[in-house]
DNA sequence: TGCATAATGTAGCCATGGCTACAAAAAGGT
DNA sequence: ACCTTTTTGTAGCCATGGCTACATTATGCA
């Protein structure tokens, strides 16, 4: 045995989290962003169906702020995971699993703008803020804002 | 002019954001993204240094739960972004402005926790969130928090 | 009918951030 | 002093999500 690891060296000055549990941490906080684009796709052409009726590549792209050509290449992996359909030139439809995708993350965006709101955050600022933030809020966490929002 | 857009057909059946403003904010959040990996290197390295005086590669890859090569590989962006120095075999050192940065994220960090806390999400709970959310959080936001714990 | 234009799709480039596998250097124990 | 083990570093692969440039398909108008 050699080289040991200074945790074991000297106690620590500060509290630090143990290392296993703060990998755990990160690696969640990982996992949620892969998702994320995912997301935001799903909960666009929701609301792209819902309101107009259509979902096209290219307003898609306009609304994220990305090329066609972006959106066109995240489109297909939307396909591939099972949560849209599109032939050509046809738009872009969702399949059950992403419409009960888009439920949720649209569910989950209104709580957290809410809460924003509630604690004090500017509208327009809960609105820019929550675009990043919702992808990280756990279901645990939501059901306390619903109870916080409720009180 | 030829295939016009949906939204300039009919009025559509649900408010959506203009759509210049939603682009907006989905940049914002991806821009958030980027440089999150950078955050969560430079308070943990600083978290190192101050609570045992060492922050090796193999520490901070353990700590984030990723393979040590790519903890190397992030450090020389660090580097290549004038906030970390290192020099072989020697461990990973902070510049002035990686312990500005450090000192921020930290804060906003704490902020965040506190919060998730006082609405009513449990402790652990909060830790884990906070993770995530902490890199969306804006300056505008951060201050409301503040005022809403000081009630 | 035909043609210009918008929309769509394809190809290929780049940076990031994961990984494994291999190579080299430092440290400890004997 | 030597050998083993850890740590550190390098190289190369993959997927993601940006981009530009080019090709193709619909569409609407004349």
């Amino acid at each position: 045995m050699m080289m040991k690891k200074q945790s074991e060296l000297d106690p620590p000055a500060v509290e630090l989290p143990a290392e296993a549990e703060q990998a755990e941490r990160f690696e969640k906080a990982r996992s949620a962003q892969a998702g994320a684009v995912l997301e935001d796709y799903v909960e666009l052409i929701d609301d792209l169906l819902t309101s107009g009726g259509e979902a096209r590549p290219t307003d898609i792209a306009r609304r994220l702020g990305v090329s066609h050509a972006t959106a066109i290449k995240s489109i297909a992996r939307l396909k591939r995971e099972g949560l849209a359909t599109s032939k050509l030139y046809r738009g872009v439809f969702l399949t059950a699993e992403g419409q009960a995708l888009a439920a949720r993350v649209r569910a989950r965006h209104r709580l957290v703008v809410d809460l924003l709101i509630a604690v004090g955050v500017p509208p327009h600022c809960a609105e820019l803020d929550a675009e990043g933030i919702e992808h990280h809020v756990s279901d645990v966490a939501l059901a306390a804002f619903s109870r916080f929002l409720m009180r």
